[in-house]
DNA sequence: CACTTGACTTGGACAATGTCCAATGTAGGA
DNA sequence: TCCTACATTGGACATTGTCCAAGTCAAGTG
């Protein structure tokens, strides 16, 4: 069972056979697909499940802080079920992929009031880019 | 006469009427355009720039490393001339405006090497969103 | 269990952003 | 001035996302 489902079935969202299979699809860890990946694992389940239905259950899954939204390229945005434990990003160059890490510090302590202009910071988002070193050969997934 | 286009110039690259324009929309700090806003400048300036020209401009002056791509949200990338001198964004939660902001610290060594995959890091950014407190009224700008 | 109702789903049209290409124009060197 | 490689153009197309009216269904009620 879904622990992404049981959380949602917990907030008394009605529950239907899309949505279900819309949380069972983005449940584990180091999952971050974008909404039409979402769809194509949705629709391997329940083969008449509509885009629309799809880009909604994120949009709310989302709304309810179950989900987060991560926009690292100026592509697809893609989803983060791994919305209850801080973290930050860490995208491939090469292939996109994107994995989860978590740094020290605490970038919001590290922003001086003279730098934040009269603004309440409500969340950093932090991602860092780069390669695979030599040893991981081109096949390699992170 | 644009910064920017002094140092597009020294770098050889052909100048043309179109690639004058472009740069000098996107001169000047905290700047951040989107490519559609870039081209509706550079109409009222040269009426026939078509929007190809402003796509293909914007993407050399990237790959050139003198303009950054800003993806802050899931829409339009922003372009940022503001190339030579580190900094990061803040993002008002409100309106969506952009300004660069210096934080201390340095994210890259907080970022163990247990953490990096076998990455090897190239580049860090740092989003910081929030609202503006109450002091401001609605139609302040950042 | 059947009924009811408000919430959910659907397909398709539409919008926003970005890419690509063949034809045409032109900057800058010879 | 002429040539030519490079830049520009408009429009078709691709991707990602939003919206809506009509149909469907989950779940509470009796």
């Amino acid at each position: 069972m879904s622990d992404l489902l049981e959380r949602l079935r917990g907030r008394g969202w009605r529950m239907t056979a899309q949505r279900r299979v819309v949380a069972e699809v983005l449940d584990g860890d180091h999952v971050h697909l974008t909404a039409d990946e979402v769809h194509a694992r949705a629709v391997s389940r329940l083969p008449e499940i509509s885009r629309a239905t799809v880009y909604n259950t994120l949009g709310e899954m989302v709304t309810l802080g179950e989900v987060l939204e991560v926009a690292t390229d100026g592509r697809a945005k893609r989803y983060d079920p791994n919305a209850h434990r801080p973290h930050q990003h860490l995208v491939c160059g090469r292939c996109g992929a994107i994995r989860d890490v978590h740094p020290g510090g605490d970038p919001l302590a590290d922003l001086p009031d003279a730098e934040r202009f009269g603004f309440t910071i409500s969340n950093v988002e932090v991602t860092y880019r780069g390669r695979p070193s030599l040893l991981l050969s081109s096949g390699d997934r992170i």
